[in-house]
DNA sequence: CGTCTTTGACCGGCGC
DNA sequence: GCGCCGGTCAAAGACG
């Protein structure tokens, strides 16, 4: 059950976002996924097997807000991506849906939301990518080692969580599963394109 | 002092 | 109905 190692199944594609290879990667394997999930999806005939080459990077979209806020280059190290675009029903764990839940009354609210989940070889647990994350909750999860950490994103506007686990059977990879979609552009990513984009600016006058 | 992490408690969904 | 489990809350503490 170690899809790292196993065969190569389609790439799946997404819109809007295309992860680069990691350096030293040749390409996407398939999502990682539970022994539940798996399950599932051999029933399903897996719904996430698009088929077709490597994507490309769509650099146009690395400017518009965009699904979970993965609109930037991926931190050295991605693996694989994992997930069902606009639909929340990619739980990485098997546990059933995405909730949302308040204290008190009214608490329990089940909302689709665009979902992802990347792989990543890594000794952070933590990806840099470009937004801020503020945690919320750390749990031990049945059948892992490590915990699954809780993180939301810390604009006041935006909603965005995502959940940060280690692998217990490949412990350098991190599975990180990023859950809605930001509402505004990623800071970090703006501030570092800036300059790039004002020489593109200055020369596209000639 | 503001922000963030830690951590135990709480809640709802789901399977039996 | 009950217990398990994943997800969230919120108080307390750490840190810059």
């Amino acid at each position: 059950m170690e899809p790292l190692d196993g065969d190569a199944p389609p790439v799946p594609q997404f819109p809007c976002f295309s992860p680069p290879l990691a350096p030293g990667l040749s390409q996407y394997y398939p999502p990682a996924l539970s022994n539940l999930q798996q399950q599932q999806q051999q029933q399903e005939s897996s719904s996430l097997s698009c088929g077709g080459a490597p994507p490309a990077i769509d650099w146009a979209s690395l400017f518009l807000p965009s699904p979970i806020g993965l609109q930037q280059p991926m931190p050295a190290g991605l693996l694989q991506a994992v997930g069902r675009p606009g639909e929340g029903e990619a739980d990485a764990t098997g546990g059933g849906g995405v909730k949302e839940k308040g204290k008190g009354t009214g608490r329990a609210k089940k909302v689709s939301r665009p979902r992802f989940a990347f792989q990543t070889r890594s000794p952070n647990d933590i990806l840099d990518d470009g937004y801020r994350w503020r945690k919320y909750g750390q749990k031990a999860v049945k059948n892992s080692t490590y915990p699954r950490s809780y993180y939301r994103c810390t604009h006041h506007t935006c909603n965005v969580k995502k959940q940060v686990q280690r692998l217990s059977k490949d412990t350098s990879v991190v599975v990180t599963t990023y859950e809605g979609v930001h509402n505004h552009p990623c800071e970090k990513l703006m501030e570092a394109l800036s300059p790039l984009l004002k020489q593109i600016q200055f020369l596209s006058r000639f």
